[in-house]
DNA sequence: AGAATTTAGTATGTACAGATACCAATTCCG
DNA sequence: CGGAATTGGTATCTGTACATACTAAATTCT
């Protein structure tokens, strides 16, 4: 790669850092779960994860524990269904709302994908020394914790 | 809010909290520039941004300045060239490429905004001390360039 | 010069992500 | 109990964000 003399740009906005490290996080996800051969976003793994720690939610409730509004939700939970990881019916107690379960095909890919997950992480952040790397983790948690869960609507 | 008994997710994911953050920072700099009384998103500021560093540059070199790729690049410059924020002519040296300059309005904008934007950062990680603060931002950065320039293509 | 490769931009398709609006069901409250 | 407010889900719209594929133009290599 020559150098073209283009400046890159917001090396000290916090905002484009996020949406650097984001898009990064991003594609290594995908990259390392497609070659161990799954096609699933890291929003749908999230998901997933919460459906496997919160059986039988709804998609209110989902929504809720993953951070994303119900439209959202709604779109993901529809692929996850379409690729038959997700069980989706309408709850006897209350008519609007649809209990979301694993399947078995989705706790099979969720077992199968947690080790990749695992071991991804540390590329999310890459160039960071294992302190460094702990140091970034808790600062962005108290971060996200400090924003509160009903911050983003 | 009265507590559903829901966990939330991801507590200790790099690839979530970062996406977490990412809706914060956009949430935060969307609000705080419509209060501003203007109608541009965070990608929109930093390519004006990268237009005034760079004036004429075409897409392509915007979108290296700005880690995005060719496509959203477009997509980025049709909304801003209809906006009036920024000037798109064929060059005269290649006829592929499009270079890319502010418009008066577009300068006014970025003039406008700047100090808004400024100000809006320390929103963007709420609950850090100053220190946590300018610490995030080094590991940020840190991250970001290890990961280089051009992986998330 | 001519062929092969690279590069710029666009088009299309998929997937988040939030805003808004809407309907249906439920809960709240008088 | 019955009207009002709330809640769950969907539909629509805008805006990133990337992959892929395609055209046209430029560059490279023989």
């Amino acid at each position: 790669m020559e150098d073209t003399g283009i400046r890159s740009v917001g090396a000290t906005m916090p905002g484009h850092l996020i949406r650097r490290l984001h898009q990064l996080s991003t594609s290594v996800f995908t990259q390392r779960v497609r070659e161990a051969g799954f096609d699933l976003t890291p929003v749908q793994f999230i998901a997933l994860d919460a459906l496997q720690q919160n059986p039988g939610i709804d998609q209110a409730r989902l929504a809720e524990a993953i951070a994303k509004d119900r439209a959202t939700v709604g779109a993901v939970t529809d692929r996850l269904v379409q690729k038959k990881l997700v069980k989706r019916v309408v709850s006897p107690r209350d008519k609007r709302a649809r209990e979301l379960t694993l399947t078995g095909a989705g706790r099979a890919t969720l077992d199968a994908l947690m080790p990749v997950v695992t071991e991804l992480q540390a590329e999310i952040l890459p160039g960071l020394t294992p302190e460094e790397y702990a140091q970034f983790i808790a600062l962005a948690a108290k971060a996200a914790r400090a924003a509160g869960p009903g911050d983003a609507g």
